[in-house]
DNA sequence: CGTTTAATTGATATTCAATCTCAATTTCAG
DNA sequence: CTGAAATTGAGATTGAATATCAATTAAACG
């Protein structure tokens, strides 16, 4: 479960579990799919939680630090988010129309990304490929 | 070359050619390799140009547009960009100890986004792949 | 349990890239 | 050369993200 392993995130690390960062932690997990930080903060607020703007971002770089969550992309409007504990990495299509994001995954890529690091003396940890372009939806309105 | 690219896109969309659009293309053009607008902003002020900060995100907003220019990514401290004009489309690799930026081509991964895109009724037009970790000069140097 | 101490919080100020405003200027077609 | 429309630039503005710092809190220890 994704509360035992930021606490021990933290323990490791001699850092505090406090109410804010459960708090945050369950609200991050609540719900699947991308978010924003600021989507964030406000949801909170409505839902009762007190925690302040700054600890929701202070909390959100530990939580991709410990790897249960990472940034998928950034856009003019900010970074993007998503908790990946228990889920498989995958990479994204984005709609540049309607802003949709799709979801992939593609084992030939993760073959290709150690293919590519071997030929160059890279050690490659981990990796983002964007794809971008219009989706089916948009595609049929435009006409 | 660049500059009549440039003049044609411009054309084609009842744009002027102005002073400040022909020096913001010739600064972009003059050095190979990455550069965030504040960078280039500053270095034309150095080398006596004026066009302005405003003017200088404008015309880099054209230059993308255009296609002779990409964003390369986002990094806390702003974007990156890069003149693709002549350029043949490239990935990159990103040591996370130095940020040394590798920059590589792949057959393979062109064909793959063809690919992932049919698979999902997506109309790709261009895409991104980062790969974070570390170069080999820096693992050499942690031993 | 109390104490103690270092970590954490939160309200607010601050930073900084990027965008907007709008009067003055410039391009360019006719 | 002239006029209409596009463009510029200085400065204001936005908005995400971070820094500040006094007050609070977690938790190791006795």
């Amino acid at each position: 479960m994704e509360n035992t392993a930021f606490r021990n995130f933290l323990g490791d690390r001699g850092l505090k579990l406090t109410k804010e960062r459960i708090a945050i932690l369950k609200e991050v997990f609540s719900f699947h799919g991308h978010f924003e930080p600021e989507h964030l903060y406000f949801r909170m607020k409505e839902g009762g939680s007190k925690a302040s703007r700054a600890s929701v971002y202070r909390t959100l770089s530990l939580l991709v630090e410990s790897g249960l969550v990472e940034k998928v992309t950034r856009t003019e409007k900010g970074t993007v988010y998503e908790h990946t504990y228990g889920h498989r990495h995958h990479d994204h299509m984005i709609c540049g129309v309607c802003g949709k994001i799709i979801e992939f995954y593609s084992e030939k890529l993760e073959n290709l990304q150690k293919e590519i690091c071997a030929s160059n003396g890279f050690d490659g940890v981990s990796h983002t490929l964007e794809i971008r372009g219009s989706c089916q939806r948009c595609r049929k309105k435009r006409r």
